[in-house]
DNA sequence: ATGAAAGCGCTAACAG
DNA sequence: CTGTTAGCGCTTTCAT
């Protein structure tokens, strides 16, 4: 604190300045160490007078492992995603770990990204976004980093994963609709394929068909509120021949509403039943009150990186998958909840 | 690729395959260096087939910096602040750097935290929450390590920083209510002294002030949805003694709005005109349409990105302040527009 | 254009 | 409990 040298000061300066090596001085700063009270006690006191901090590269160098964890996260600025990321960083941090972040756009490349960041000797990589090629997976694997991937389905074996249970969610949606006497369903989910956005849909029309009712479909251009409120305009069309309808994201739900409150009156639960998914918290807001499927955020994150860490305790451990369930959230959209 | 051996591939390993020594090998991977075309190719190949990669650790060690930036942000999941983090995330990227996150909690040690990215000899920093202390700003300052604070004011010189001007916010939202023909004005801001969110509101209360008309206050606990919507409930009881309010926030905005609608079924802008600040995203779905003043998140990152690579180039630089104008959009909760 | 040698700052055996 | 001795994997003069 009180120098102000040109040269960053290192351990050899404060072990010289404390008068011992500078295995102390390692030592002092490392948890458990081997040391005395005493001699930890002179070694911090000349480091606090020199302004000495551990160099990490140099450390990481040393024990061959940074203690980062790479969080690889699209559509940052979504509502659900953000939380995920915010859940994320913190548990990561107390885990002992520091989060670097790689925010991927449309159009970029993640595996690049990706392996940027095994140069930094990642300590595990948490993926939410896009699915990494298997190219990747297997590289990760080879360099024993752990990967777990949120949302992505389990199908490829090969990387412990974390993901809602869509089979679940689709009969949860439809049970809630069904049993707040809605009959003529529809469903409105993205174009673009995805495990847990486009999965649950399917789960939902699945299930429609297997209990005989007929479901109409609306595509929507991808899970934003544009976009439902784009295909709002679709539903609105075919209003006189539904009375509930599922959104595949909460975000898609509230679009829908929007639109067709503003260009067909329409009011909620009266006219028409919704169950949106997320449930984000814009759902519980007064203009929407939207009636949902909770995706535990929380409890998510702390799945993953508690998989991470066990990996990287065992890295020949077997390959897992958590399972999510959805819990329903009873508010305005729907007329009545079940017991 | 091929290799599947326990020890990670050095420089060394690629060397000797390549015929080479372990400089060219470093070349290969360098940008500009020195080196053939034919042996770069010749090592590349090698790598390749080792499945080689630079160790970021060990080329920091040596060239004494990582290309990480740290950033510091809290409540990531506030609509404005993921927006500002996605940019700032990748605009850090595309500058070649990566960034290392870190989410302050509201009972969080900054210091502490902002002391472990300077472990990592980060490049940069920036700080886009609670203010850090001038000790650890002078810490930064002593290891040469650019800082650059976005929106906690420029009172204090000792760091570059990037904040609104709430000098022009605050009369900016007198100018939108009084155009619209609001006269009795009310203003709800947070009681945390923020620098930003209070300031803006403190403004246009000096400038209700300055122009003699009476300006009611309400004082909510934080800035978020939830405390809008508290808060409501005093505007609610009030709204015989004003017809024009400005909210510090977005977020605050539309709590407000929501609970006059569900309490006292007030129609905006008829019964109440409401100016916002920010311009989240959900300002402009249907439910809302609130009119607001846009801070340019672009705008404001991409200028702290730059502050901070022109520090990084010049230290000695002197120390810069970017003052944001707000700009004013006009949507459904005012009842004109000036021109 | 290339190789040899000397570290970057730290930790981890190994002795004592 | 402490000091000595070797590196970790890379870049970088400095010769050639």
């Amino acid at each position: 604190m009180t120098e102000d040298s040109e040269k960053p000061v290192t351990s050899f300066d404060v072990a010289r300045r404390a008068g011992v090596s500078r295995s102390m001085v390692s030592r002092a700063f490392t948890e458990g160490a081997n040391i005395s009270e005493k001699s930890r006690e002179k070694v911090l006191k000349a480091a606090e007078e020199l302004g000495y901090r551990v160099n990490f590269m140099a450390r990481g160098l040393q024990t061959r492992q940074s203690n980062l964890v790479g969080i690889v996260a699209s559509s940052l600025d979504t509502p659900f995603r953000s939380r995920q990321v915010r859940i994320a960083a913190r548990e990561i941090i107390s885990h002992g770990y520091r989060p670097i972040l790689l925010t991927v756009e449309p159009d970029d490349d993640i595996e690049q990204w990706l392996s940027v960041m095994l140069n930094y000797n990642v300590a595990g990589v948490i993926v939410t976004s896009a699915t990494p090629s298997p190219k990747i997976i297997q590289e990760c694997r080879r360099l024993r980093t752990p990967l777990v991937l949120i949302n992505r389905g389990k199908n490829q074996d090969i990387a412990d994963t974390v993901q809602i249970d869509v089979q679940q969610a689709g009969e949860l949606a439809y049970t809630m609709l069904t049993r707040s006497g809605a009959g003529r369903l529809a469903v409105v989910h993205p174009q673009t394929p995805s495990y847990s956005v486009t999965g649950r849909a399917h789960a939902f029309a699945d299930k429609c068909s297997s209990e005989n009712v007929e479901v109409k479909e609306f595509i929507s251009a991808n899970q934003s509120y544009a976009a439902g409120y784009d295909i709002g305009g679709n539903v609105g069309l075919a209003l006189d021949r539904i009375d509930g309808v599922f959104c595949a994201t909460d975000l898609l739900a509230m679009g829908v509403m929007d639109r067709l409150r503003a260009d067909w009156n329409v009011r909620f639960p009266d006219d028409l039943q919704v169950v949106g998914c997320d449930d984000i918290e814009q759902a519980g807001w007064g203009a929407y009150q939207l009636s949902t499927m909770r995706q535990d955020a929380e409890e998510q994150v702390l799945a993953a990186v508690r998989q991470m860490s066990e990996r990287i305790e065992n890295p020949e451990m077997e390959i897992q998958h958590f399972n999510q369930m959805l819990t329903p959230i009873f508010r305005k959209t729907t007329l009545s909840s079940y017991d």
